[in-house]
DNA sequence: GGACTGACACTGG
DNA sequence: ACCAGTGCCAGTC
């Protein structure tokens, strides 16, 4: 497990509930905006499920990858549905409102 | 040591 | 506005 491997899983984790966060925020938290690739390749190969909320982590669509690791991308709008995340007819997480602010704290507007 | 891969992001047409 | 191609980074073979 690199250092990097550490700033993404604590980026992640950073995420408050009901708000995600997308790969290049994840990316940029990790000192490399560039590096939104290695963040979700990251995630790919330490699932760490409970310990890493895979689920709070989206592409900039809103949208988590097309193979979901949890169990299915039911699941993860579900859980996310839970948190109090705004999701979109189109099944995609509202980033307007469930965006989060790396930085600015956990706002809870 | 070099090359390929991969849960993205951005720019150009 | 949409589709396609390219670039970035880190890890693994």
């Amino acid at each position: 497990m690199s250092a990097f491997y550490d700033a993404v899983y604590r980026a992640v984790g950073r995420i408050p509930k009901g708000r995600v966060a997308t790969y290049g925020q994840i990316a940029l938290l990790c000192g490399n905006p560039r590096a939104s690739r290695a963040v979700g390749w990251a995630l790919h190969q330490n699932p760490m499920p409970g310990v890493i909320p895979c689920h709070r982590v989206v592409n900039r669509e809103g949208r988590m990858a097309p193979a979901f690791a949890f169990g299915g991308p039911e699941i993860q709008r579900g859980m996310l549905e839970e948190e109090g995340v705004p999701f979109l007819p189109d099944g995609r997480a509202d980033l307007a409102r469930a965006l989060w602010s790396p930085g600015a704290g956990e706002e809870n507007p």
